[in-house]
DNA sequence: ATATTATAACTAATAACATTAGTTTTGGAG
DNA sequence: CTCCAAAACTAATGTTATTAGTTATAATAT
């Protein structure tokens, strides 16, 4: 019964964030957004750029929050164990918002300079974690590409049920992260 | 102008990976469907169950392609050949179908047997290559996550674009794959 | 205090989609 | 040649995103 309900950009990211991790990503519609705030669909216009506009807000607030946990879990940290405590962090905020983590990786815009932003954020944070080892320019850059993918691919599997095995995926998380520095290491004395 | 235009159940899921394959998983809905099959869309549910059973069926179709790809890529190969070729042939095929790889991991229904058939006839391949390293029963098992983990994520990465570096991707992955068995060597050792 | 204005939120309307109900038509079995 | 199961149809409903145009209010200026 209010016109003036007091909305704000930063309100409906927030609004969308809670039903993207709580019903998962195909929930987020405007009709649920509206609901949820208590507000006609059409009003949202007022705020952001249509459903696009919503997702790619929430992609950058999700890479915003994904860094924030990478960097407070390896400040300080050096080496392997400021490797392991990056993954942990990593797979760690995937658990706890997997609709937002999800959101960060659908890739909706390609020129939207706040997105390409959050993602440098987060790309420059991992280099300069690897940045310890020795492995060259170029042999950094796969490095990169490959812890990326591997823990995008935990998080991704686990997220979705993938792993169906009773075995505790924090063991496999750990060994994994311990695979892939043993791995490196071994690549980095190779040449 | 035709009652009677012949489909069946393969021809929909064979045009549904085509759009999923070429215009991308979004793009795939009954009414394009329909469409490209000259037919009005509530005539698909004589041989679909609906979107979601449309989408059930496209995985599976999926799983068998890859599970056809890898086995064909690895068959005869050992130990690390046969890591190799398989982890080539699943990226190729991820490559080769974006839209279709995609729908493989949209685990839309848990009971569905025949996609749980499909999966663990994937599952059981990559535990058959993993085999021949000595890793013990559980080590086995984390490391068939690992390497899940790892191929899944090249592939969603570099599907998306996720890749933005002029660097070929062929060497990151030959890379990423030899990293990972450097890994597990060095695991097994360590136990 | 009162008038003004920018804009938040609204209603109404349209278009795309999935889905269900009920009808028509036809290819093949008898 | 007849009949029937089922393939394809039309019609209708409900959900969603989105645009256009309206109303009402909070903040500002007078």
């Amino acid at each position: 019964m209010s016109p003036r309900a007091g909305l704000d950009t930063h309100t409906l990211v927030l609004a969308a964030a809670e039903i993207a991790d709580e019903q998962g990503i195909e929930e987020v519609t405007l009709a649920a957004l509206a609901a949820k705030l208590g507000v006609r669909s059409p009003s949202l216009y007022n705020h952001i750029n249509g459903l696009q506009g919503l997702r790619s807000l929430l992609a950058v607030h999700g890479l915003e929050l994904l860094y924030a946990a990478m960097s407070a879990a390896s400040v300080g940290l050096k080496g392997d164990a400021a490797v392991h405590a990056m993954g942990q962090a990593y797979i760690g905020f995937a658990r706890q918002h997997p609709g937002l983590y999800e959101t960060t990786l659908r890739a909706p815009e390609e020129g939207n300079p706040e997105l390409k932003k959050a993602s440098e954020q987060v790309l420059s944070l991992i280099i300069e974690v690897l940045s310890g080892y020795e492995l060259g320019a170029e042999g950094e850059l796969h490095a990169v590409r490959g812890w990326r993918s591997l823990l995008h691919g935990f998080a991704a599997l686990e997220n979705k049920g993938g792993f169906g095995m009773p075995l505790d995926t924090n063991v496999s998380l750990n060994r994994l992260i311990s695979t892939f520095i043993a791995g490196i290491r071994s690549m980095s004395l190779r040449e």
